[in-house]
RNA sequence: GCGGGGGUUGCCGAGUGGUCAAAGGCGCCGGGCUUAAGAUCCGGUCACGAUGUGUUCGUGAGUUCAAAUCUCACCCCCCGCACCA
């Protein structure tokens, strides 16, 4: 036997697989097809151990599909615009486009050398002008209908990063990306409205098959609600002002508003009154404020009043007008009604502030109207107190309903839905992105770049010394002429967000290899929707909304005819490592803290297991895990390790332990192939067994379950083929047919070690490109050899079992055994009980019914009836399914273990044993159960 | 506070009403093989008077002939969102 040395045969396979093109698939219409994705890497210098678990998933699922018949597109590329390579440029000098080059070459060489199944020929990079060339004709076909614009707002702002940033990208008032304050600027920024598509992403959520936490993160995220938009006059002024509530049921207890204090009327309120200053310093204290501070100390509630009152809009009823810092300007209208008996903030804020509390609702309709409210009562309830005809009395939705029609009927308001989601604001104020192709003109204003002017591509002669947007050093690329009119203009130095990139590179990896269009329609239109996504959690907002706000825009301008991207998303789960932790102070430490006392607080230091990271020093560097072991030891453990949702902790000692199996495995192939035997009884059972585990292991791969799967394929099977040969098996036949279907199901995990195998059998094709259709259904000689040897196994367990006890009763071991199978009519008895339950049968009803039965007579009847409440009735439901057909079967329990008698004796270690199968009890086979023989040791 | 997911036998982890004293892995213990070590193979690993019985699946109650599994309440952990009107 050659001993296991992955690292140079991997290579070879992989160098063999990519000669032969193995993997590259084309579009074949009518061909089965499955898409199987990984979101694609940004490339940062190396590979690291999350990378590695995603696309050994990925990997595995893919090489699956391929081997059940599927066309399967699997791609990778390189997410590899943004701003860590940019940063590097401004700290270590170099360009942003070399030093992207470098980490992809060496990133691409490590992910090559896990020997991943994708089609290389299809690569996308996101910096590649015949990539991005595309976003900008989106963007013009986007500034077209509409769907793009450009608007003068306060956005979000990164000091350190130097850039605006998306809503979604601003994380408890911190940047997502660096984790530095965010604050608001004014600014003119590029938008696309994702608002529009509102409703669409939301149903989309009911179509597709995303885990239930992505579901209502995007849910949150998008934020439907349903409410009222009202209007409130303002005593002596033109102006109104618009609220949004969610509850209209309680307008007649509106008994002020509130005003963000940078809403436009709040300045113009409070001009020349007593009231302006406090007004002035609530303002710039919130302005200067980051959204962050800002948020934290929005629990101070804070407000000033403006000394102008609104107007009721069915009441007439004045209504002081407040600002307050708790009102959000960006959302709703940037004003709130204020309903203080049924709003706890509102309540709070009354309170402090001395404002009147109305109760406008009742939660049970026989409270009384005018009871005190001790605090806000927020849920649904009876109007109550609305002094106007037609609503005390009513409850919730119609409540809701009459307010609203009421308030269309006075053209002062009407029901609306009102939305989190804000428009996706893609302008950056960085270079190491896609230019926005737009170029200002003097005289003409806003002018688009014209679609045979693209790409725009960024200019090599920047600066990057870290001071300002750097594209606005480069002269060649700023300074244009008008497309116009001809006269100088200055181009867009606002490049786009890199979320950009990644919100079709999978309709591009459908057709990438040509770059006339972005894609064919119909070659996308084939190959999509993606069958099989596979990522971290940490996309579900960003990405994964952004990616299916695209499609449906892309598939709205004509593209092609898709309307969700993905269909089914996996995360997997994160890869962590044990770290020292502190249990007192609730931190996880750096690992050079292990063995030693926390150094905040003293106390002895604990293990847990926490995500590597280079800030824990917990990481495990794949590079030097695969030169070690190899690739297919570390897929195997990345797979056995844990389900790929779950964590999963790194354990050298488990990774050292899948090496030893892999070791073991390696030697199949050789041993299996020097079997000499003849032909036995067992060779039926271990055929059966090996459809089984072949069953098993395709079960649980189209599940997603690839532990489950691993489990089948490269353990089970080894235990399984062990029990052959204890039980005599070595036939040469069975040996070649089990290969064969073995080496098949490990190419999935292990694939060079299937090719290894592969090609010990003698053949000269490579196992990757094969496909496989399952083995025949068991027959029913196969079932019973089944049943046999399980019930062989489950009788040598128990009489192990036994011996240990029958040790201490006869004082030595034991030498011989009788082994008596039940008598016939327990058999019998279960059957009929069986039988009775499995119809429907009421068990205790059974009791009336037994008497009847043709082996019953007035000699045993009592010792039947005993036995049957004792001992049958509770044993009728531990059976299981399997055992309770085997009972009722044909299975001969004497037959059994005649036959393999000697095998039992020498299992046990006994020189003899006697298998009494009488009708008549003798000794302790009264204990005998069918399946469980009495066994006793002498 | 809201939303999502969890708490299983030394550890990891499977397990959606009887198949459950509970898969599998790791660890540990014993045995075979070996000059020996390693690897591999076989067995054990809740307790006890052991072909059985008792106790166990976060805590407490309940439904059922039967509960890790279903219901209710509570405690704890993780992950998002958060004065969203």
């Amino acid at each position: 036997m050659t001993d296991y040395v992955p690292q140079n045969t991997e290579l070879s396979w992989q160098k063999a697989w990519d000669d032969a093109g193995i993997f590259n698939v084309e579009f074949k219409e009518g061909n089965p097809k499955f898409y199987c994705l990984e979101m694609y890497p940004y490339p940062s210098g190396k590979m690291h151990m999350g990378h590695v678990r995603n696309y050994s998933i990925g990997d595995a699922v893919a090489r699956y599909k391929r081997l059940m018949g599927y066309d399967v597109l699997y791609p990778m590329g390189f997410d590899s615009f943004g701003m860590p390579a940019e940063n590097a440029a401004i700290a270590e000098g170099g360009h942003p486009h070399d030093i992207t080059e470098r980490n992809m070459a060496s990133i691409t060489e490590q992910i090559k050398r896990m020997g991943f199944s994708y089609d290389w020929r299809r690569m996308v990079k996101s910096h590649d002008p015949q990539y991005y060339r595309w976003n900008q004709w989106f963007f013009l076909k986007f500034l077209e209908s509409d769907l793009a614009y450009q608007e003068f707002a306060p956005v979000n702002w990164c000091n350190s990063c130097d850039t605006v940033l998306a809503n979604e990208q601003v994380k408890a008032g911190r940047c997502w990306r660096c984790n530095g304050p965010v604050i608001q600027k004014e600014m003119s920024q590029w938008f696309l409205n994702i608002t529009e598509y509102a409703q669409e992403l939301l149903d989309g959520l009911e179509t597709i098959d995303f885990p239930e936490n992505v579901k209502a993160l995007q849910q949150d995220w998008i934020g439907r609600s349903e409410g009222a938009e009202i209007e409130f006059g303002i005593e002596g002024h033109d102006n109104t002002i618009r609220v949004f509530t969610t509850r209209p049921d309680t307008l007649f207890g509106v008994t002020f508003l509130t005003l963000a204090p940078e809403h436009e009327l709040a300045e113009k309120l409070v001009a020349g009154t007593e009231y302006e200053s406090e007004w002035k310093s609530l303002h710039d204290e919130i302005m200067v404020m980051s959204e962050f501070d800002r948020i934290k100390n929005m629990g101070k509630k804070k407000g000033v009043p403006t000394g102008s009152f609104a107007i009721h809009p069915l009441t007439g009823e004045k209504i002081p007008i407040w600002i307050g810092n708790f009102v959000i300007a960006s959302y709703g209208t940037g004003a709130v009604m204020a309903v203080p008996g049924h709003d706890d903030r509102d309540f709070d804020f009354a309170k402090k502030y001395d404002i009147p509390i109305k109760r406008v609702l009742v939660m049970n309709e026989e409270a009384g109207s005018d009871d005190e409210l001790e605090a806000a009562e927020c849920d649904l309830g009876w109007m109550v107190n609305s002094g106007l005809e037609g609503f005390d009395g009513l409850y919730g939705d119609e409540a809701k309903t009459a307010v609203c029609q009421a308030l269309e009927q006075q053209g002062k308001g009407n029901g609306t839905v009102n939305w989190k989601i804000r428009p996706w604001l893609i302008s950056r104020q960085r270079y190491w992105g896609t230019p926005i192709p737009i170029i200002h003109c003097p005289s003409c204003g806003v002018v688009p770049v014209p679609e045979d002017q693209l790409p725009v591509e960024l200019p090599r002669d920047v600066i990057f010394d870290g001071k300002g947007n750097p594209l606005e050093t480069s002269d060649s690329f700023c300074n244009v002429d008008c497309p116009k009119c001809g006269t100088p203009a200055k181009r867009e130095t606002d490049t786009m967000d890199t979320f950009v990139d990644s919100s079709w590179y999978f309709l591009r990896y459908t057709d990438s290899m040509q770059n006339d269009v972005p894609f064919n329609p119909e070659v996308a239109n084939h190959w999509m929707n993606v069958d099989f996504y596979c990522g971290g959690i940490e996309h579900a907002q960003m990405h994964l909304i952004y990616a299916r706000f695209w499609t449906k825009a892309l598939r709205d301008i004509g593209l092609h005819n898709i309307d969700e991207p993905f269909n089914e998303l996996l995360c997997q789960g994160m890869v962590n490592k044990s770290a020292p932790w502190c249990n007192s102070c609730g931190i996880t430490l750096h690992v050079d803290y292990s063995d030693q006392d926390c150094p905040h607080c003293d106390e002895t230091l604990a293990i847990r297991s926490a995500k590597m990271s280079k800030s824990l020093g917990n990481t495990v560097s794949p590079e030097e895990m695969i030169e070690k072991y190899g690739a297919d030891t570390v897929r195997l453990f990345i797979l056995f390790a844990a389900n790929p949702t779950a964590g999963m902790d790194w354990s050298d000692a488990a990774l050292e332990a899948n090496y030893r199996q892999m070791v073991q495995l390696h030697g199949m192939p050789d041993s299996i192939l020097n079997w000499q035997g003849q032909a036995s009884d067992i060779d039926v059972w271990m055929i059966a067994r090996l459809k089984q585990r072949y069953n098993q292991w395709q079960d649980a791969m189209d599940n997603y379950d690839l532990r489950g799967a691993v489990d089948a394929s490269h353990f089970d099977l080894v235990k399984d083929l062990n029990w052959y040969r204890r039980r005599g098996g070595e036939n040469p036949e069975i040996g070649k047919e089990i290969l064969d279907v073995w080496c098949h199901m490990i190419s999935v995990a292990t694939p060079h070690l299937a090719e290894d195998w592969w090609k010990i059998m003698g053949n000269d094709d490579l196992i990757a490109g094969r496909t496989f259709t399952k083995p025949a259904d068991l027959t029913s000689d196969e079932k019973s050899a089944l049943e046999a040897e399980t019930y062989l196994r489950s009788f040598l367990e128990q009489a192990r079992k036994v011996a240990k006890v029958a040790v201490k009763h006869i004082g030595g071991q034991p030498e011989s055994a009788t082994i008596h199978t039940s008598r016939p009519w327990k058999r019998e008895l279960a059957i009929a009980a069986i039988n009775h339950v499995n119809s429907g049968g009421n068990v205790k009803a059974f009791a009336g019914i037994l008497a009847e039965l043709p082996f019953v007579n007035s000699n045993n009847k009592g010792e039947i009836m005993g036995f049957w409440g004792k001992r049958m009735l509770p044993q009728i439901f531990k059976w299981s399914d399997e055992e309770k057909t085997m009972i009722c079967g044909h299975l001969d329990e004497g037959a059994i273990l005649s036959a393999a008698s000697g095998f039992i004796c020498s299992d046990l270690g006994l020189s003899s044993i006697d298998i009494e199968s009488g009708v008549v009890d003798v000794g302790r086979s009264s204990a005998a159960i069918p399946l469980a023989p009495s066994i006793v040791y002498s």
